[in-house]
DNA sequence: CCGATATGACTTATATATAAGTCATTGTGG
DNA sequence: CCACAATGACTTATATATAAGTCATATCGG
């Protein structure tokens, strides 16, 4: 394993996305009648861990939990892969603009 | 691991959305001028790691990838975490009204 | 009602993601 | 221009998430 223990904490706001985004593949799932089997066959995952997800257990991989979102009709970005990809090269272009490396100031704290 | 070997296909949908995701995050940490290991150390996790998400890669923490997001000062669900509890009650209610169990049919493609 | 089945909660073996470290390259600030 | 720092790409050991399986319970359809 990682040479130290991992112990992660999560701020409120991420514990309560994550119920959020389970919340709504199950409402999802259930509204479109397919037993938990069914949708995780669909995902290629086991029920196992659809149930986790559906629960909003953060330590689940970030791939499948988007890909049950979009089996089930929601999708976290309201646009279709084209119009992402659009955003992407926007966004590339943007970090194209700013520096490569950061500098590293003294301290830190843009909190204003 | 798993009793079975485990390979994942995703949409490309969810390979965009992560993307975009993970260039959203590198975008907010080189606008807020932070070091790659500075954000990480800030979210409890590895410059390693920090790097495979802003890449998009689907098998990271979903907990983690949030906090990043969150961190940077980016809400995937625009809300903050007690508009959220809304969310999460208000859902729960549509959850109560269906039924607790999911009869399966004969064939499921309620693709119309 | 009652039988069949979906669900939830566990357990276990093991594939795999992660932290840590290294090295080479590049970019920046002085 | 140049030293220093940040980044990107790897490698490796190991903690941990996952698939599979079991059991008990709840609940829906007939």
């Amino acid at each position: 394993m990682p040479k130290k223990s991992v112990t992660r904490t999560y701020s409120r706001y991420t514990r309560e996305a994550l119920k959020l985004l389970g919340q709504i593949i199950k409402l999802g799932r259930v509204e479109r009648k397919l037993t938990a089997q069914d949708l995780a066959d669909r995902a290629g995952i086991s029920r196992d861990m659809l149930q986790r997800i559906e629960k909003g257990d953060p330590k689940c991989e970030i791939g499948v939990a988007f890909e049950l979102a979009a089996l089930v009709g929601f999708k976290l970005f309201d646009a279709d892969a084209s119009s992402l990809t659009g955003h992407i090269s926007q966004t590339e272009g943007k970090l194209a603009l700013l520096p490569k490396h950061v500098r590293k100031p003294k301290a830190v704290d843009d909190e204003f």
